[in-house]
DNA sequence: CGTTAAATGTTCAACCATGAACAATATTGT
DNA sequence: ACAATATTGTTCATGGTTGAACATTTAACG
């Protein structure tokens, strides 16, 4: 009687679904690390592209606001954008209707700094999904929209 | 003129390929903060499981092994580890052969906390992963897999 | 042999992320 | 108008991750 063997039990390295997930993450964590070398020259991490990202499609918008896109807190921010506000890259007015918030911009220099930093971004991307078909790849992601889904509404 | 129309340049977030990516790394994380709280009742976090599944299917593994299936730096197994040790989920032993390596293995404490935190992880995968058919969920997993592949060669 | 190079694990300082507690300001309800 | 509540951004303590420098031990090679 051996005590492993009771139950023959499926261990999840044995499931296909767990195994697909598994070659999920280790492929993010390494286009991640990818990233962050490619994005080095730049003086750019991938948290402060993310962000520049978000500024240039919404300029304007408050601390709060970019958190939640970011999905991170509010915190983060306050870590964040001083340094990219260091960096002459981001501007942040406060708000007069409210005292309370801050708008962010981005400036010239930071705009022209993402442009850079997106050349290097999509040339990754680009090398990494043309690893499947268009059609392969729009499945896949309609598949982790779903997932997001679903995770939102709990 | 408008500067931003000079050319009709294409942004990243309007490539399909660039949004699926991103959709995924949003998905990635949702799954992760999900698994950190259901985690969070048996006293491990994501690491600390990473380490142990490794640890099962692989005992006897130096420290510097499992890091690298963990895509790790080495160091990050000795700030890791001895937390399991205290644990008492850990066993190291050093090896009489080369007095450099450290041996690996859980005790069996560490197998039954291991078989608790599976049984919690699976059951999540399971919920994300029945979002699709087992078909695309394959074909994801064979493209991350050669994702993976063509970052590890180069 | 004996010198060099490489591998293993540790230490350390730097950086990031997180969540709770907080001050300032706005909003709500009575 | 006023008290209670909520929101925004900050601070701080905690913990995680990283890479470089290091000591010990082993392997390579002349």
């Amino acid at each position: 009687m051996n005590k492993k063997q009771d139950t023959p039990k499926s261990f999840p390295w044995d499931n296909p679904r767990f195994k697909n997930w598994v070659a999920m993450m280790r492929a993010e964590k390494a286009v991640a690390r990818e990233l962050t070398r490619a994005l080095a020259p730049l003086d750019l991490k991938i948290a402060q592209l993310d962000a520049m990202i978000n500024l240039y499609r919404h300029p304007g918008q408050s601390q709060h606001d970019l958190a939640r896109r970011l999905l991170v807190g509010r915190s983060n921010m306050t870590m964040l954008l001083p340094q990219l506000e260091a960096q002459g890259l981001l501007r942040r007015e406060s708000d007069r209707k409210d005292k309370r918030v801050l708008r962010l911009y981005l400036t010239d220099e930071g705009e022209r700094r993402l442009m850079q930093a997106l050349e290097v971004y999509t040339t990754l991307i680009d090398r990494v999904m043309n690893q499947s078909t268009p059609e392969e790849c729009d499945r896949m992601g309609d598949m982790m929209r779903r997932i997001s889904e679903m995770l939102k509404e709990e």
